[in-house]
DNA sequence: TTGAAAGCGCTAACAC
DNA sequence: GTGTTAGCGCTTTCAA
C-alpha cells in the first residue's frame, strides 16, 4: 500500500541503506545517485515512516500534553502557545483532556507512556499530593505541570498567593470590607487553596475577617439558594465577591443579575484568569490576568531544556529552581466600583477619586510600588 | 531503560513468544505461565510499545486533527467531543493548529500522514477549492470535514445558507428592514459565502435589499472608523446587525459601546455559532447556534465508519451521501430589540408581542412550522 | 502449550 | 560512495 523504503531502493536500482543516506544525510551520497533516489522517492510518493524511525532511534519526537478541559478558554490559550512552538520545532503533540478525572489522569498519562512520548506537559487538580507524578519522577518521561503551582515539582504558574492577595488588596482599595471568596466545585486544586490563602493574608492584613471559601456549582444554570442567601441577605451581606476563575465570576454575574442584584452597583466583582472574554462583558470583567499562553510557551521551553540535558548527560540541571513563577497582572474592569460611605484603606491618603478606574489605578499603583 | 517484552521473558523464563499471547491471547496460555508473565510484567512495570506493535500491524489506532485556531470556542468545543469519543475507543489524537495558513495546513497534513495517521478530522477555509484535499481523496488517509460546508466532500456541519436565513428572516420579523451582514476576515471561507447567500435570501423575500458583507477585522481594538461609520451614520444606517460569528458579535459589540451606541436600544445583533459564553454577556447574545460538539462527535462516527468500510471490503459506502447536515438552532438573546414603528413583516397576522423575546419565540416557531 | 524465527520500516556499524 | 547486515519491540506463522 504505503510505498517503503525499499520500493525506493527498488525503483532507485539502489540498496536501502543508500536511500536512507539520501534523506538523513544528503552530502555522504553521489550527486547523480542523489538526484536519482529523489526522483524516486517523488515518483512514488514516499515518506518516511517514523515509526520504524522512532524504533531505531528512541526518539519520537512525541510530546504528550494532558489538560482538564478545553472548554475552559485558559487552557485552550495554554494549548494554543505549546503548539505553536511545537511546530515550529518539529514536534508532534498528543493531546488527551481528563476533565480532572483521576482515573483520566491515570489513563491519559499510561497511554501517553505507552506512545512513548518523550515528554509531557500536564495540568492536574493538585500537583502537591499527586501519586502519579511521584511515578513520572521515578520512570516516568519528563514532565512540566502548567497552572499548578507548587516548587515541590517542575512546573510554571503564576504565583497564586501573591495575585489573589493583589486581588483582594484592590477590592479594598475601594473600599470594601466584607469581601467573600466563591470557588467552583475544585475548591481542593493547589491553585484554589492558595488564592484563599492571598485572599486571607490581604484580609487580615487589612484588620477584616476572612471567611472560608463559598463552594459554588460551576455549571448550575442558576446559583444555588443557599449561595444567593449568602450574598444577598441581611446588612452583613459582601458587597465584592472574589471569584476563583473568570468563567465562575461570569456565572455568578449572571445569577446575581436574575436576583435583581446590579454589578458593580450592588456587588462587585474581581475574577482571575484574564480570559479576553472578559473584556467584552459590559461591565468589563476585573479580573487577575494569567498569561496563559506565555505559561504554555514557558512550559515547552522548560521541558526542551530538561530534555535535552537529560540527553545530553545524566545528571538533571540543578542550578534552575524547579517551579517557573510569571508576573500576573491585575485587570481593572467595571465589575468593580467604589464604596464611597466608608473611608478607603488607602495608604495613600491623598485626594478622592471621581471614578472607580481612576480609584483602581491608583490602587494597583500602590500594590505595584509596594 | 524502559523494559521491553524480551525483558519480561527473561524474568518469568519464558519465550517472548509466549509474553506476546499472554498479553494479546490469554486464553491461549497455560494459566500457570500466564500468572508468572503476568507477575513479571507487573515487577517490571512493562508496557508494550505501540511502536514494535504499530510496525507489525499497520494500526496506529492514531487520528489526526488539524484546526485553524483554539483560540475560537466553537473550535474547542468540536474537539471536546472528539476527545470523548476517542478516548472512550482507545485512539489517540494527533493535534495541529493552522491559523488558516495554506502552508501550515499543508504541513499539518504532510506530518500527520507521516505519522501514518489511520484518519483526519479537519476544519480548512474553503473546502470545495482546496488542492490538498484532492490528493488526501486520492491516496491521503481517509478524512472527514467539520464545519465547512460542501456537498462535494465528506463534511459534517449545520446549514449554513439555512441558518442565516432563518437568523435574517428572525430579525426581519422583529421589524428590522436596513439589516447589515458583518464578516470576519475571513469572508472567502466557505461558511462565510454561504450565511451571506442565506442573508440575501432572506431580505429578497422580504423585498428589502441585501447589501454584501462588511469585512471587519476581527484583532483590532476598535471598530475600524470606515466600519463604524457604516453602522452609525446617517438615517440610512442599518438598525441589525447580522454577523457572521460570535467572537465577531462580541468585538462589534464592544465598538459600538465605545460610540455611543447602545444595544439593542440603538442596534440589534445577531450572532453566529451559539458560543456559551455569550449568554453570560450582558444583554446575552443573540445567536444561530451551531452544535460544536456534536459536530466532532458526528465528524468522529462518519470517519470511524469510512475507515471500518475500507479495512473490511475496498468498495468505499456509497449509499449515504457525503456530507451530513446538523440542525442548527435560533437563540434568542436580549441583543435583538423590536422596532416598534413600522409593522412588524409576520405571517401570523396576530397579536402584537410586549416583549422582544415573546416576538422572537413566535418568530421562530413560524419558522420551523415552515 | 510453548519456542524459534521471520519480518514490519528504518538507521547505523562495518565492509567493500 | 555504496552495499551488507544487525537490530530496534513486537506479532505471527510454523514446528515441536
Amino acid at each position: 500500500m504505503t510505498p517503503t523504503i525499499k520500493d525506493v531502493a527498488a525503483y532507485a536500482g539502489f540498496s536501502i541503506a543508500t536511500v536512507s543516506r539520501a534523506i538523513n544525510a544528503p552530502h555522504t551520497v553521489n550527486p547523480l545517485t542523489l538526484a536519482k533516489v529523489r526522483e524516486a522517492i517523488a515518483a512514488l510518493n514516499f515518506r518516511p515512516s517514523p515509526l520504524g524511525r522512532q524504533l531505531r532511534s528512541e526518539r519520537t519526537r512525541l510530546i504528550g500534553v494532558i489538560l482538564p478541559t478545553l472548554s475552559n478558554p485558559v487552557f485552550a490559550e495554554c494549548l494554543q502557545g505549546i503548539d505553536e512552538l511545537a511546530a515550529a520545532q518539529g514536534y508532534r503533540l498528543m493531546l488527551m483532556t481528563t476533565q480532572y478525572d483521576a482515573d483520566r489522569e491515570r489513563h491519559a498519562i499510561e497511554t501517553l507512556r505507552e506512545q512513548r512520548v518523550e515528554g509531557l506537559i500536564l495540568t492536574v487538580a493538585d500537583a502537591d499530593t499527586h501519586p502519579l507524578l511521584d511515578e513520572l519522577d521515578r520512570d516516568g518521561p519528563l514532565y512540566v505541570l502548567m497552572h499548578n503551582d507548587t516548587v515541590r515539582r517542575p512546573s510554571v504558574s503564576v504565583d497564586n498567593r501573591q495575585a489573589a492577595y493583589d486581588g483582594v488588596r484592590m477590592l479594598i482599595a475601594h473600599g470594601h470590607r466584607r469581601i467573600l471568596m466563591l470557588a467552583g466545585t475544585l475548591a481542593a486544586s493547589d491553585r484554589a487553596r492558595l488564592r484563599h490563602a492571598g485572599y486571607v493574608q490581604a484580609m487580615q492584613q487589612a484588620g477584616l475577617t476572612p471567611a472560608p471559601a463559598l463552594e459554588v456549582d460551576f455549571n448550575a444554570e442558576e446559583l444555588a439558594p443557599s449561595v444567593l442567601a449568602h450574598l444577598t441577605n441581611g446588612a452583613a451581606r459582601p458587597t465584592a465577591l472574589f471569584c476563583s476563575n473568570d468563567l465562575l465570576a461570569m456565572v455568578v454575574i449572571r445569577g446575581l443579575r436574575r436576583a435583581r442584584f446590579q454589578v458593580p452597583r450592588d456587588m462587585s466583582i474581581l475574577g482571575f484568569d484574564g480570559l479576553a472574554m472578559g473584556e467584552l462583558l459590559a461591565p468589563a470583567l476585573a479580573s487577575i490576568g494569567s498569561p496563559n499562553r506565555d505559561i504554555g510557551c514557558a512550559a515547552w521551553e522548560r521541558l526542551m531544556t530538561r530534555i535535552d540535558s537529560a540527553r545530553a548527560n545524566a545528571a538533571p540541571v540543578q542550578n534552575q529552581s524547579l517551579s517557573l513563577t510569571l508576573p500576573h497582572t491585575l485587570r481593572t474592569g467595571a465589575t468593580i466600583a467604589a464604596i464611597a460611605h466608608e473611608p478607603a484603606i488607602v495608604n495613600d491618603a491623598g485626594s478622592r477619586h471621581d471614578s472607580a478606574d481612576d480609584a483602581a489605578i491608583h490602587a494597583i499603583d500602590a500594590l505595584r510600588a509596594r
